[in-house]
DNA sequence: CGGTAGGGATAGGGTTCT
DNA sequence: TAGAACCCTATCCCTACC
């Protein structure tokens, strides 16, 4: 009974995004409160434009690094105090995202503070994390599948050429006495992994 | 985007309820500056801590049964043919739940063709199924430990007493040589049961 | 300005419908 | 299963009032 779906016309949806052309993303109410767009958007919601942008946003980004990129953004957000207790001597290093996501209100500012660009070796117990990391950040779920998990290193870190190898060795190591364990789909034949943390 | 948002952790909960207790509500300059909690609560900010009492004291209401409830509500959609091939006979039946959500396009109705309500003993597959059922339904991340899952099926099936007993030997069963797997959690002593299917 | 109460907005997870 | 639309609510922000 409730609405019968209402779907987004070209018009509203070109008002939505001239809208945040205008006003950036995040101001919904304000957009929705400008002559310019009230009346396109009149049915609609301030939540409503932010979840259609957010659907637009998502299909925007469906090139071919769609879950690493979406990820990515999740990794980051952390620190907002300095959160400077980061004990481990990473040796791989995030790749800076594409997006220009400052907000001028917000005095933080840029978030990660420390982008060390050398991009050595990984070491172990630091590729260990980074696979979690992955698993974690993907969120598919029924676990990753090791390319899956090639994809989103890749797109994440600077990696030497034997990523994938390691990635592997590691994977083996994880799921037989760590955190993962395999998971076999009756009607697939590739292994996926989750954790279990 | 500066903060896109931070959770509370349990232990920064902890910390806002004692707070409260020692000084009261409405005291949350006074909370954020005893030495006691600061070091806990270092990045909020005393209208954090109003936001999130304020958070507490509303869920807190709505607390307890919801789970089950909610899960209750996904088991329904399910009988979709008669699936009379039912060969099992169940012993144990559905509670009427006290929403008034029965469904009518399933011809089966009840899902026992006989509802013997003198809660004899459960027989064996049937309350495998209902274990399955309630890991389903109850669709936690990273699986059910046993407290849920008993909550959930004395909250959907009336059940013997030994219930809790007969669960808890089937679950190893099922977790051993059957479709379940054994989550160990890093921080925490139960152990979770998640599905494989 | 510093603080609190309350209303309202946003972000992000989840759910439903197709 | 995916995608789009919609819902839920913890968190965050703004303003009025001391």
């Amino acid at each position: 009974m409730g609405a019968p779906k209402q779907k987004w016309t070209p018009e509203e949806e070109a008002a939505l995004k001239a809208g945040v052309l205008k006003h950036g993303t995040g101001k919904w109410r304000t957009i929705l409160s400008d002559p310019q767009f009230s009346s396109v958007l009149k049915s609609r919601s301030n939540v409503d434009l932010k979840d259609k942008w957010r659907n637009i946003s998502v299909t925007a980004l469906w090139g071919s690094r769609k879950k690493a990129k979406l990820a990515l953004r999740r990794t980051l957000p952390a620190p907002k105090q300095d959160d400077n207790n980061n004990t481990t001597p990473l040796s791989i290093v995030p790749l800076a995202n594409g997006e220009g996501r400052t907000n001028p209100t917000s005095p933080g500012g840029s978030v990660t503070g420390s982008p060390q660009t050398h991009a050595s070796k990984i070491s172990i117990t630091s590729l260990d994390r980074i696979i979690l990391e992955a698993i974690t950040n993907l969120k598919e779920p029924r676990g990753s599948d090791r390319t899956s998990i090639f994809m989103y290193i890749e797109e994440n870190f600077k990696t030497p050429p034997n990523m994938k190898r390691n990635v592997s060795v590691r994977l083996k190591h994880l799921s037989s006495n760590g955190p993962l364990v395999k998971i076999k789909h009756k009607y697939r034949f590739s292994t996926n992994f989750t954790s279990v943390g």
